[in-house]
DNA sequence: GTGAAAGCGCTAACAC
DNA sequence: GTGTTAGCGCTTTCAC
């Protein structure tokens, strides 16, 4: 039983050509309104819908965009690939999704997101190869670096204004008539993480200042107790961590060793995920706007999908300082 | 510049016909292994990738299995979506995912994934009318349903044992000599909300109690809050939330007004999220096996893929009552 | 083991 | 406006 219904056996049904009933399911085509509505009734009738894939073949779009993208499970990646699909599925667009548990994995991911033929890549994890890239440029392929900077030319790129960012939580420590300074960083090597390290001692210099001590937290919450353990030592008054769930766990390990926030110790976080909010936190943070990002990323693309001639293009999205108890 | 490059060109270069190099890329076909060398080479010259589009146009295999899944933010469904990428990623098959804003969306999200000619389905949010079943099942496309149970036949299902889970709740809120119990339920029609309300009723009923107020918070915090606030005017000495954002409401809530936990209210939640080990929510909760969910919808799925006779199927997950100082 | 030929379901010229 | 024709890139009988 039931095999799939083709745009043939629709045309038999309704008496027309298979033309026909192509024509109607393609917008911007003449049809009549007579044969359009006979041929959607018997289209309806049948369950008929057209086979996007072998539509693709002969269009060369095949409106799937490629999304490759790390830890999905950490609250702001999650934020940002809802929106994400918000953004492609207002457009039309579908997404093929793909998690990369580890960085060097983005490669192949990309090489067989290409196998589908999809539009467009979006790439939200780990380092983007030069051979990768150049898969890409290989296929025509536009892809856009989201959250991420990369290595080789050719891609656009939309990011969160780290460096404004991570500056503005740099003055407002300063403001706040802290001295005593220590810095928690993300994963070495991203983009993002130097970027905020730049915007915060360059706001630390301008106050004449320079962190007391740097310890690198990975961007996880459990690496980022070890760190806060050994920034702690150093009795700073402040703490700026290069994300929120960092920050967080800055927080405890200071409620542990009996450290009163904000009054002995300022923490200051980055993204504002929603646990950021929790009255058991109360953080302080740089606000990335994820809707923002996301709705940047897929414009972009889209409009080098619909312009290849268009030379590779950069969004940067403001953040905001967002002020709750912990600074 | 930079077509893409097809079988015919690769064939040409290596001076083979077409068919050598398809069999070049379909695992188990006849090939010299000499012949098979020199097409690998060529085709890694000039960057060759066979179209998986136009190869599930004859094979009738796409190896895409479309996902619809709400609310990607909360974080046991990020959870469940990193999962399930891993799984699909380790059985070679490909992702389209699609959020689901509102429930009464799902139908319209799994006519559009059809037209991809996916594989299968896993829905993992609201409702699933008879009316999508009726479509998948016309295409013979499986479905099942990943922590939901469906209103219309034909769909395998792969759940956790929320009834035995929520009962445990009950059992250990009783052991520790609670009786003022009051619960909050999530959302009202889902199914997972009413297996873990009867688990938990039938638990209490055990021990010849009831609930003394019951409220709903609809999985989130936000209205977890307000829950939260109504229940507690009932003075009850411990209250089960069907889900860890809500007991994380309640906690906040409780700390607040100055109400002691565990002493005064034990709370236990269920999903077992990152957050519910928190030092600051210590969170006594049900945990939920999200990998092994994971695997299980995405073997099923891939059982009634190779075998369409095979008839539905249903798994059901165990959970485990993970101890915290909350409860 | 290898090539020639047919066709998956669709759209896009091209005539009429 | 409508049908006819020719592929899109691939796999798969079928001969050899």
């Amino acid at each position: 039983m039931s095999a799939r219904v083709t745009a043939a056996e629709v045309a038999r049904a309704a008496g027309v050509s298979r033309s026909a009933v192509s024509r109607t399911f393609t917008p911007g085509s003449s049809v009549s309104t007579s044969t359009r509505n006979r041929i959607e009734a018997v289209a309806a009738r049948l369950g008929y819908r057209p086979n996007a894939l072998a539509r693709t073949l002969i269009t060369r779009r095949s409106r799937i965009i490629g999304v490759v993208m790390a830890a999905i499970d950490n609250p702001f990646h999650a934020q940002l690939l809802q929106c994400l699909d918000a953004a492609l599925q207002a457009r039309g667009l579908a997404m093929l999704l793909r998690g990369a548990a580890r960085p060097e994995m983005t490669d192949e991911l990309i090489h067989h997101l290409l196998s589908y033929q999809v539009d467009g890549v979006i790439v939200a994890s780990g380092l983007f190869s030069s051979s990768a890239a150049k898969a890409c440029v290989g296929v025509a392929t536009p892809v856009v670096m989201l959250d991420r900077l990369m290595r080789a030319a050719g891609a656009s790129a939309v990011g969160s204004d780290n460096r404004a960012g991570a500056r503005m939580a740099a003055e407002h420590l300063v403001a706040l008539g802290r001295r005593r300074i220590a810095f928690m960083s993300g994963t070495p090597g991203i983009s993002t993480s130097s970027e905020r390290a730049h915007g915060f001692l360059d706001g630390l210099a301008e106050a004449g200042l320079a962190p007391i001590a740097i310890a690198s937290g990975r961007y996880e919450y459990a690496a980022g107790q070890g760190a806060a353990e050994a920034l702690l030592a150093h009795a700073p008054d402040a703490i700026f961590c290069e994300n929120d769930l960092m920050a967080m766990a800055v927080l405890d390990v200071a409620r542990a060793r009996g450290v009163r926030v904000p009054d002995d110790l300022a923490v200051i976080g980055f993204d504002d995920i929603p646990a950021a909010a929790l009255p058991a936190y109360a953080l302080t943070t740089v606000a990335q706007d994820a809707r923002a990002m996301a709705d940047a990323a897929a414009a972009l693309l889209e409009e080098r999908i619909e312009k290849p001639a268009r030379r590779a293009s950069r969004r940067l999205i403001a953040c905001t300082l967002v002020r709750r108890r912990s600074a």
